[in-house]
DNA sequence: CTGAAAGCGCTTACAG
DNA sequence: CTGAAAGCGCTTACAG
């Protein structure tokens, strides 16, 4: 079943029937009408190769997703493509690992798939600064900033990381803490987790903390495991410390069986505050407090802004959406 | 850049270029190594749409992931995913609602995209009988069997539900359990909890324990919210159970936190156990007793199924691969 | 082993 | 408003 077809059946030509199928406005009704009703009997679908092929019109949105155990990804994801879908766009999924190039990746793909859009979940800013230019389709950063950057087709929404990350520390300060610790993320290249850690041992550093992150930080993998094995290191080496300040939730949760299994009570003998804000937050026994990104407002406002770069050739958009400190059960007072 | 670029800078025909680009073996030393080397100069990746509309020869892989909260095929996805590529295979990902249609999606799919096989994560079998004749595409199925449904271009990977939901039961009673609620899935159609449910009521009739799903089972979708409010419906009708099966672990978590939120203790005044073995059980407090699903196995037997049946034309494989309850620790011994 | 040519199923100026 | 025709970038018999 092809629109040859659908035009012998229906009567008409073939460039009548694909101006039907593509909402052309100069169509008879009667003709609309006729082509819709053969196309209905015979549930005809139009070939999407052979539609692109013409047209070099481009396909659908593409989502990449950086981190495959990053439940806040999982979380914007479903939104995401939720959104996408809403409004007619297919989608297109994959999966990268944490570490992977994620801007080559997606310049390959624009090469051979030829997408509309793409939505980066989680992004190494550095990868965007050296190879975005090669990308040339309207694309959205979440959670993360290419404010700087200057892409003309790159729009990007965060989360202040540096800011949330202070208040993290202010807020384990006003508890009575000065022994913290840090775990998770990487400094290397500017991933989205460099922001946090530099905020927070900035904020320190601004109380007069001792912290230096040779021996106060460990750097781990988005992952249960991950952040269980960093957590042993750092306690390990700093038994003393009274608070962990994880830069994602599910590190947050390996590190919690960490201390648990060497002995410790959550928060009686160590307090410990995530980042992100999963649903998972809210059903732990003790529930971690933790930073809350937006994530409807996040998907919301890429989905929307893609959509409208798709359509007409505005200039990209760069925003902050605000974080809520999600204060649960996982931080003791000190001094209260 | 196209394949008439590369015959050009190249002194060959396009017919001889894109033989050599499919690896096709009538081509000449000669030429194969001319034409690679002005391809590789140039980066050119051929137009996927434009290859795949002329040899009607079949797109990428894609799996259909049926819902989005069940932390057991995110787990399966990556694995599946990672196997695939590693096999030069491209990946399409959707996801679908729990209680989506995803058979009529998945031949919808198969008009549009042309893919070149499916793999489904979860699946309705009442769906797949009723509808899945019209899918030719070699496909799998994981964690549901298709074994009766006897259709040629269908695989089936699953645990035995049945008997992994009995052996349960029998855990459950050898501890001294005789007061069992059930929580999660649904009895409609032949969703994958089904059996589940069947196989532990039938159990538990067995042992002459007194049960009727009317009033010892809640249904509910696989996430932590909805395991939450089901766990509390039924312990609000059946205060005294000492012990809830969940028919999964992400509902088993939601569980905890409500009977905790009942003021229970897990597991001395409630034992708990899951389904699924995902990686939260080994890390979460109590660790959560549960039936563990290959899922290494799973994938790797579904993926190389679909490659194998992609290339030859096998007949489909029907699998059981073996549970294993994962004893931990939200199991009381009431006898012990 | 290679080239010239037809054709995959659609879209889109171009006439009318 | 509509049809006939060219063409998107590739693959694949068909000759040679």
């Amino acid at each position: 079943m092809t629109i040859k077809d659908i035009a012998r059946l229906s009567g008409y030509g073939v460039g009548t029937v694909s101006r039907v199928l593509n909402h052309h406005p100069d169509v008879s009704d009667a003709a609309r009408e006729r082509v819709m009703a053969v196309v209905r009997q015979y549930g005809f679908e139009p070939n999407s190769n052979a539609r692109h092929l013409k047209s070099q019109t481009l396909s659908s949105v593409t989502v990449l997703v950086k981190g495959t155990q990053n439940m806040l990804f999982a979380d914007l994801l479903e939104r995401v493509q939720s959104l996408l879908l809403d409004s007619g766009e297919e989608v297109f999924v994959t999966y990268l690992d944490e570490d992977a190039d994620e801007v080559t990746y997606a310049a390959q793909l624009c090469r051979l798939r030829r997408p509309k859009g793409l939505i980066f979940l989680g992004g190494d800013l550095e990868l965007f600064r050296s190879k975005f230019a090669q990308i040339t389709v309207p694309s959205v950063l979440l959670t993360n900033s290419a404010a700087q950057l200057g892409f003309g087709n790159l729009s990007s929404f965060t989360t202040d990381d540096s800011a949330a990350a202070a208040c993290v520390v202010e807020y384990l300060v006003s508890r009575g803490h000065t022994r913290i610790g840090l775990i998770g993320g990487n400094l290397s290249g500017e991933q989205i987790s460099s922001r946090r850690i530099r905020g927070a041992s900035a904020a320190m550093e601004s109380h007069g903390l001792a912290f230096s992150l040779k021996s106060g930080y460990e750097p781990c993998r988005f992952s249960l495991p991950d952040g269980y094995a960093a957590a042993q290191r750092l306690l390990r080496r700093q038994p003393d410390l009274t608070a962990i300040f994880c830069m994602g939730d599910v590190i947050a949760f390996g590190a919690m069986r960490a201390a648990r299994d060497l002995g410790l009570r959550i928060p009686e003998d160590l307090s410990l505050i995530g980042y992100d804000g999963i649903v998972w937050t809210r059903y732990s026994a003790p529930r971690l407090t933790t930073v809350r990104q937006d994530t409807e407002a996040l998907a919301a406002r890429g989905v929307s802004t893609l959509l409208k770069t798709l359509h007409y050739d505005t200039a990209p958009v760069h925003e902050v959406i605000p974080f809520q400190l999600l204060e649960q059960e996982s931080v003791l007072a000190l001094n209260g």
